[in-house]
DNA sequence: CGACTTTATCGAACCGGTTCGATCATCATC
DNA sequence: GATGATGATCGAACCGGTTCGATAAAGTCG
């Protein structure tokens, strides 16, 4: 590998000139420049980007933390932010922490360490532990999808109480009232806001909340499925289901087959979060995505705002909030 | 940030000394390798990765290079990798190419000029120039999923031929003898070998396969649902529709639904690996699955083994074939 | 007890860049 | 023609570690 000192040699100037020639080419005169260009190219010379880092104190590294890089929801805004880091000669690297907060610190850690320029962050935890923990972080960064309550951070996100509201809204329109809800964890704010969404829009409407129908999922298909099995056997069963998230909707959609239920004709289910494939599962889920899309953009935009932009560092942290999209399946009928 | 120099000072030896200290503790007598330790815990220093790289030229990073880290099945893999890395102090650094050779080229360059220690790469291309590429990388390396002609590097993948030829059988032992196949890219090893796999075992069945019935669908899911189209549209349909990938096998699904044929009783389905929620499609499709536990697990061991063995790099190239597992479902039936 | 090893520690060079103050030639201004 | 401003280039220090040869002290052996 060519260093600076063999461009240097070759050009006939100080390394420091030939740095110079690469970081800022207009305060070269134009003869040197090219005698270092041409030398440069003779013998291949790319600079260390490790040297490069060490002496800067900062790369051209975003670090992205999310809890599930398989999940598509996280997928689609990688791919986002990646594509407009790319086109502003930033490198993306994807950590995955599992959903354990633990390994997330030790990410951000080590990221860190490496100096990056800036960092996504789905937050994974809650709490002043935590919050300060983030808080603590002094890198550029972008918090997205998980409103966490103390940090001051840029958030990028939905409008979570509205995705609760647009279901419970469109259920009630179709003559239900007899309505359950699989819930999330409620100290994550996407679960408690959906969960609000679905109370106020149901008092809204006079309909009173039976609170058996209402039932902890976690988020994750196995409690999901557990809490939809509570809603089935009931003697009094719902008409209709509402999903606080896809894995505690398709964990119930698996429940209500098992015990020969029939979708939508028992039972309707409604689901908040899209799933890969969604198309091919009978019958097509009624749901409300988000705009992966469009989050992962204005991440990716204000993320490389606050790195390339000097004074960034002095906006106050701002909170970007996206009306999610409602999208019609089969698996709402109407009584 | 303390630097070793602050921690050479407390502890009053010389920098080379704290640095011994940390690299060889044996080599350090106990009462100063105590006073460096306690020197080091007061100020809180750490080592600062990107100096140790530079100097050493060589980092604690592994590069994990795919075409879709959304893809469940590297998923698995990248799980086993991470959890195994982690173990022995080593980090996963995950890039996604989008299945791009042009930017998984970069990706890897980049990786490369990060000086990591080892490369997990599922290849994405083929031919001599990609052949070429990658084995003017000096890092360690362990290529997964596609076999690519031509690359003398460890190899760790699941027999494809068996998984195409478990799927024939099991259609012939129902009695299909009209059964399609959609298939992948034939460049792709995983593709030709399904495909052979199919052509193989009907041929062993005295069964003539019908050129009709052999469509390419790209392993993607639009190619795949033409594809499937093509198939649905003939005069003499198909009893029985064999998948090579997940993609193709779900859009052939998908275009079943749209043109009013029932799945399995107008028409068999088999396909080849697993999605995500396969549990909730209604059929549930027969299928077979690769061990990607266990294929992680090779792979981490494999990769670990090369990065931290010194003379590991004389062992020649390995392959690693796994036999995939047949899971059955209720989209066949007997005729 | 002298010769030889071993052990502990150190200084200096190095990894490959960046950055800042100094230097010197060139040019405009009065 | 002296004065000051401007532009190009350079040397040296620095980022924060590693590594190797040198050195001195301690231990081994005949």
């Amino acid at each position: 590998m060519a260093t600076i000192r063999d461009v240097a040699k070759i050009a006939e100037v100080s390394v420091s000139t030939v740095s110079l020639a690469f970081s800022s080419p207009g305060r070269v005169s134009p003869r040197t420049l090219e005698r270092i260009r041409s030398a440069a190219a003779a013998v291949g010379y790319v600079a260390d980007p490790l040297a490069q880092s060490l002496a800067r104190g900062r790369s051209r590294m975003i670090g992205f933390v999310v809890g599930n890089v398989g999940n598509p929801f996280f997928g689609d805004i990688r791919r986002e932010l990646e594509n407009y880091a790319l086109e502003h000669e930033h490198f993306v690297l994807i950590t995955d922490s599992s959903g354990k907060t633990d390994r997330e610190r030790d990410l951000i850690e080590h990221l860190i360490g490496l100096k990056i320029a800036g960092l996504a962050l789905a937050p994974s935890s809650f709490g002043p532990d935590y919050v300060k923990f983030v808080e603590s972080i002094k890198v550029p960064m972008v918090c997205f999808d998980q409103k966490v309550a103390g940090i001051e951070r840029d958030f990028v996100g939905s409008d979570n109480f509205l995705a609760g509201a647009m279901l419970t809204e469109h259920l009630l329109q179709l003559g239900h009232r007899r309505i359950a809800f699989i819930a999330g964890p409620q100290h994550m704010n996407t679960a408690s806001e959906r969960y609000r969404g679905f109370v106020e829009t149901m008092a809204s409407a006079g309909v009173e909340v039976n609170p058996n129908y209402v039932v902890d999922g976690q988020f994750t298909r196995s409690a999901g499925y557990e809490a939809a099995m509570r809603l089935l056997i009931q003697p009094e069963r719902p008409t209709a289901i509402l999903g606080a998230n896809n894995a505690v909707a398709l964990a119930a959609l698996q429940a209500m087959q098992e015990l020969g239920f029939s979708c939508p004709d028992d039972i309707s289910l409604a689901m908040i979060d899209n799933v890969q494939w969604s198309s091919v599962i009978t019958p097509r889920i009624t749901m409300v995505v988000q705009d992966t899309l469009q989050l992962g953009n204005i991440i990716a935009r204000r993320l490389l705002h606050r790195i390339t932009d000097p004074d960034a560092s002095n906006e106050p942290a701002q909170d970007f909030v996206l009306a999610p999209k409602f999208v019609p399946g089969n698996s709402c009928r109407r009584i």
